[in-house]
DNA sequence: TCGATACATCGACACTCGTCGATGCCTAGC
DNA sequence: GCTAGGCATCGACGAGTGTCGATGTATCGA
């Protein structure tokens, strides 16, 4: 049985505070080092409503708009897809809380929740992001 | 597709830079405002990454290893996950940048690469991540 | 009241992704 | 050389995802 690396020295813990993770290597630790499971796919799922090029491009249309908003007509066309499929992302914003939505009459403006980003960023880099 | 490997990043304007997008509301603007097509699918490419419970496991495990380094032995326990599983995810994360492997005999060691999610924050977050 | 418009939802399809067992490669030790 | 062990790769499978056309819903104006 081998034993590389252990030494038990923990820095801050990147990528989200993390609890105790030290066994030799190749050890049945077991435990719940790491990123508890639910905490991990709750994060996932909100990373997952980034993992897509149109999505990136809904919130980069969003947040460059005049006032922060905008409706779904706005980005079909830039996007080159069809209307469900913009309010199928949309919808996935939404619900990753990413983007709210306001309907005023008969049009739907969408726009960011503030400090979504900025929470997710954090996540990533703790401390800064330069 | 070449390797990404701590591709280059922007920040100011959030989500990315964008240019103009003030179209009164299906207006067919049309013109490439938002995010290039090319690099919003890199983008979403990295942030895919992370769209997955065992990857941000990882990743966790890793940042907070004594030398910030764990061999995949280490990874298959604790996240209940067969080796080529394991294997997979890490060969994921490394192609988007964000892990570095590094043979040492019979052992393969990932480490973060430095900066790559401070990077990939920046772009979520350009100024600052509370 | 009726038609037009903006958007959401539904059903379906192709494609991708996460996972596994089986297998191959490579290094260390005998 | 040969064996053992750690890891990568392969092939396959089920589940999930992005996209679309068709349809439903709600609001506004005539």
């Amino acid at each position: 049985m081998p034993t590389p690396v252990a030494t038990p020295v923990r820095r801050e813990s990147p990528v989200v505070p993390v609890q105790e993770s030290e066994a030799p290597c190749c050890v049945p630790s077991h435990g719940q080092e790491s990123l508890l499971a639910g905490e991990a796919e709750a994060l996932a799922a909100r990373f997952k409503a980034l993992a897509d090029p149109n999505r990136l491009r809904i919130l980069s249309i969003v947040s460059s708009s005049p006032e922060a908003e905008t409706c779904v007509c706005d980005l079909s066309e830039p996007l080159n897809l069809g209307q469900p499929t913009v309010s199928h992302h949309l919808k996935i914003m939404v619900e990753a809380g990413l983007l709210t939505r306001e309907k005023r009459g008969v049009w739907a403006y969408y726009s960011l929740v503030p400090g979504a980003l900025d929470s997710l960023a954090a996540t990533l880099s703790p401390k800064a992001s330069r």
